[in-house]
DNA sequence: GGAACATTTAAGTAAATTCTAAAGTATTAT
DNA sequence: ATAATACTTTAGAATTTACTTAAATGTTCC
C-alpha cells in the first residue's frame, strides 16, 4: 500500500520487467502470465500490484479473471529522464561531447 | 560487495539519480557533492560506491580527494530497453498503435 | 614523526522488498 | 447450495537497502 507511484522503482526489479515485456504482446489473465514464470501464482499477482500502483498496467474484470495490459505512459517519465543524457553518450561518439566539456 | 552490475537497481533511488545529475556537470570530489544533501558524507559515498559498481560514475584519484564523473554509457542500457515501448506511446498519439493492435 | 583532512569501510539498525503458504473474495458450474 | 476456479490479500520469514556512527586508510601539512 505505498501510495508513491514509483516508475523508477517499479521498473527496477527484473521479473516486473519481464511482465511488462509480456503484457506489451497482448492482454492476459494472471493465471497465463503466471505460467511463464518461476514463481508463485501469488508472487505475480503481488508484482502486478506494483506495476499497477505505478501505473504501468490496467486491470479489467472479466467474469472470473482479471486481464492485464500494458499502459506504457508512465514510462515517459523515464524517457525524458534519459534523454537529458543521452548526449553525452551520442557527443562522446562524435567528440563534439569532448569539444563543449573543454569550452563551458 | 554485489557482483551484479545493475543499472536498473543503480537509478531506482532518487538520492542516485540526483548524484548522477550533479556529475553531469562537472567532476567533484566527494565533499563538495555531499554538501548538497541531507545526509552524511558516508551515506553519499556509499551511493557513489553503488552508482561504480553499475558503471556509473568513474573515480580519479587526486590527492586525498576522489573526483568522481558521470559515466553515461550504461545507461544505455536502459534506453534500449525504452526503445522497445516508445512505439506504444507514440503510437496511441497517431492512432497507428490502434489501428495495429485491432489488426494483428 | 604527528595532526588535520578526505574518504572508505565496518558494524549495527530500521525499514522496505521479495517471496511462500494460507486464508479470503468473487464468479461460474453443477 | 456446494464446489471449483481465478484471483487477491494477509501474515510471516529471509534478504536487501538505506542509512548512522565509529573505526580504518591514505595523503598532505607542519
Amino acid at each position: 500500500m505505498d501510495a508513491t507511484p514509483d516508475v523508477f522503482g517499479a521498473i527496477s526489479a527484473p521479473a516486473r520487467r519481464e511482465l511488462l515485456h509480456m503484457l506489451a504482446s497482448r492482454e492476459m489473465p494472471v493465471l497465463e502470465i503466471a505460467e511463464s514464470f518461476d514463481m508463485t501464482l501469488s508472487a505475480v499477482s503481488q508484482h502486478l500490484g506494483v506495476l499497477r500502483q505505478a501505473g504501468l498496467v490496467r486491470q479489467r474484470k472479466d467474469g472470473r479473471q482479471r486481464l492485464y495490459s500494458l499502459n506504457p505512459e508512465p514510462l515517459q517519465e523515464v524517457a525524458s529522464w534519459l534523454s537529458y543524457y543521452e548526449p553525452f553518450w551520442t557527443d562522446k561518439l562524435t567528440g563534439l561531447g569532448k569539444f563543449l566539456e573543454e569550452n563551458p
